[in-house]
DNA sequence: CGACCTCTTTACCCGCGGGTAGGATGACTA
DNA sequence: TAGTCATCCTACCCGCGGGTAAAGAGGTCG
């Protein structure tokens, strides 16, 4: 079970590999950080599909067409590996914080901006790794770099809402609960989308936004009815 | 490591622990059922806090003050307690399903009632095993009795949201894509809630509700400030 | 008392998988 | 041609943890 594939070219029956370093070139010479690329991006793959515990390093190994010793040349460890995909999600969302800060638009816009980037995010291929790898399967200091850079995306969406609230562009709300009812519900988009979807990453998050923006209750002047219905006590257990 | 704690009584640093039939009281006789529930109950908490792959059965084991036998003796094997914590959650949002169907409330009151329960049960000692287990870490059969209760919940989301649209109770949207965000908020609450809280579940669940109900964008004949600007194409990378 | 049953323990098995030692296999240099 | 370096492999270690065999430890009933 540790032995490569040998098996005529082409005929990898693995669905993914869908471009290692190794398969596609025999030269040697490929530079070690295209290479590395590669290795944390099979992992991420691997991960998503199966999780995290049950994936062993020779998964990710077979899925590049090389043996373990080679994974472990161009990451360290497993932990390592984990850590890297998760760096790789959270830059995307860095990316779009940055992006909107130097906007000229009410809060409103600039949040929306945000989500979308972040929805996309979380329906890539490190989607998975960003969002459903757990503290505990990480040493305590990478525990805390990670939380860390949770708590900086988190913030970050509460200040939009912030200002979206002063700016107008937001209807009053505890910025709190908002935040994590929004980012709770992309961050679920890697718990059910997969690639081979109809619908792809940005067109779910701009659904999402829409419907965080609009909300349940129906808007608009006309029909208001079943409006003083609201939530009536007396059902909730 | 495998040997029981034999301390001074009452010195258990195990904060949980809560009520092990085996610490209360040495009487043997205390009916298997009431032993049995405690073994799930045990294994729910473990799980919330170090995660499926990260508890192993010594520690579940432990936090009752018995021997890993024990446990076996009381469930057939680790996955099989995994499924049973899933389902004790589950079954709690059934409930609020049933209790809501006989209920004379348009459908947006109907779908708050069921999502509040949701939430609290997302927030129970359940929560987690109901929402972060993994289809992988099931046997095939399994995964697809888990699998079939999740779809039974989604599809009863839909059909609330696509009758709220119909008495106009609900703004029209996609009932699919509506499910998923608010399942996904919710579900979310697993991920970062602890119960020492200073919010509980119900209270949480509650302000939830309330965004989704109401939307970001401001509502009323007043302000219509920043309505014009909308999305604003351009920023879109 | 002795047979039997329920419950719990001690002591063990064993495979999976993370991780490593050290040896090929070239390519490039001198 | 010999030496050096980067790369990748074969072969192995070993601990953790799921799971089990079989032996107490009491309690109950005849």
């Amino acid at each position: 079970m540790n032995r490569r594939r040998v098996g005529p070219p082409g005929a990898g029956k693995q669905a993914a590999a869908s471009s290692s370093p190794w398969r596609t070139s025999r030269e040697r010479r490929h530079d070690r950080a295209v290479k590395r690329e590669a290795v944390i991006r099979a992992a991420a793959q691997a991960f998503n599909e199966k999780g995290y515990h049950n994936t062993s390093l020779d998964d990710i190994a077979a899925r590049l067409e090389v043996t373990k010793p080679t994974v472990y040349y161009y990451v360290s460890n497993k932990e390592q590996l984990l850590f890297q995909c998760f760096v790789a999600g959270v830059e995307q969302i860095r990316a779009a914080f940055r992006q909107v800060r130097e906007l000229r638009a009410p809060g409103r816009a600039r949040l929306n901006a945000v989500l979308r980037h972040y929805g996309e995010a979380v329906a890539s291929e490190f989607g998975w790794c960003m969002v459903r790898a757990e503290d505990q399967d990480l040493s305590p200091a990478m525990s805390r770099h990670i939380k860390a850079l949770k708590s900086e995306i988190d913030q970050g969406i509460r200040r939009l809402i912030r200002e979206g609230i002063q700016d107008g562009s937001i209807a009053p709300c505890d910025p709190k609960m908002t935040a994590f009812a929004l980012a709770g519900a992309l961050n679920w988009i890697a718990h059910w989308y997969r690639g081979n979807q109809s619908m792809t990453g940005a067109a779910i998050a701009a659904a999402f936004v829409t419907i965080f923006e609009s909300g349940l209750r129906p808007r608009g002047s006309a029909l208001k009815v079943a409006a003083g219905v609201r939530t009536r006590r007396g059902m909730r257990a």
